[in-house]
DNA sequence: TTAAATAGGATTGCAATAGTCCTATTTAAC
DNA sequence: GTTAAATAGGACTATTGCAATCCTATTTAA
């Protein structure tokens, strides 16, 4: 059982790139797919998910490139997981009510399904990316 | 993004289904297909997993069938999932040794993602299939 | 002896994920 | 201005892991 998709990988593997970049430096997607071996056009639309959810901006044109939107320690595992494959549950339905599930007469796990799926959204979105450093009373970068 | 696989769910399913049966009384896979629309093949894979995971038992033969064999209440999904998806993890190497991946060297996720993935499994083998009566609560303790 | 059940290997089907292709637009540099 | 390099994003194809099926053997109550 195998938790994250590729596409989690990638955006992980982008977002901490970026987040050893230079703050102001842009860094292309062509650099950072050559960096970790991943397709180029896929780089391209994990970014563009990172971007549309607020996590990396953007700039084009020639020289342009992704930056970080925000230090990495106040972004979670949750946000990054729902920004690239959608929102976080245990099963497809997803629901308690009749409304998602066609089998919902007969289902006897929704209660446990739908209780579990919020504890593993709040599971997913308390864990940042990023480790506050634990001694150090002076904020980093 | 969805957690369960569906030979989770219909684990679930027959182990809920078990539950609420009387105690020494014997289900066919057969009967368990049926109550939840689950494939009569598929029931049987599913609850084969499940005898060799040592949740239920098996009686061959006519009138045959499975049992739980022991209260959910000491049962985790985490041994749910094992059972019947393998081993929990975040990514497919999982591993911070070189062994696991190929691309060990140039990867830069393998601490995060081990961490989380040892997290994850923590966080499965903690919920119970069904919970302790209400009586013992921690709060009031 | 028969019917109904589990056991389990082998195979097929399929849908979601992974990956590619193509075109449009933006912008720095020459 | 022209060109090259970059993002934006829709549409499409390929792959692969999961879901489902098929088939045979064995067990056991009636």
């Amino acid at each position: 059982m195998t938790a994250f998709s590729k596409r989690v990988e990638y955006g992980l593997m982008a977002l901490f790139h970026l987040d050893e970049s230079a703050d102001d430096e842009l860094v292309s997607r062509r650099q950072i797919s050559a960096a970790y071996q991943i397709p180029l056009e896929l780089a391209g639309k994990v970014l563009q998910d990172l971007k549309h959810a607020d996590l990396v901006t953007s700039e084009q044109g020639a020289r342009g490139g992704y930056r970080l939107t925000k230090p990495l320690e106040t972004v979670t595992l949750g946000e990054l997981i729902t920004a690239l494959d959608g929102p976080i549950r245990s099963v497809k339905c997803g629901s308690t009510t009749d409304s998602g599930c066609q089998k919902s007469s007969t289902c006897n796990i929704r209660h446990f399904a739908h209780r579990v799926g919020l504890q593993l959204n709040s599971f997913y979105f308390t864990i940042p990316l990023k480790d506050l450093p634990e001694n150090v009373t002076q904020k980093g970068k």
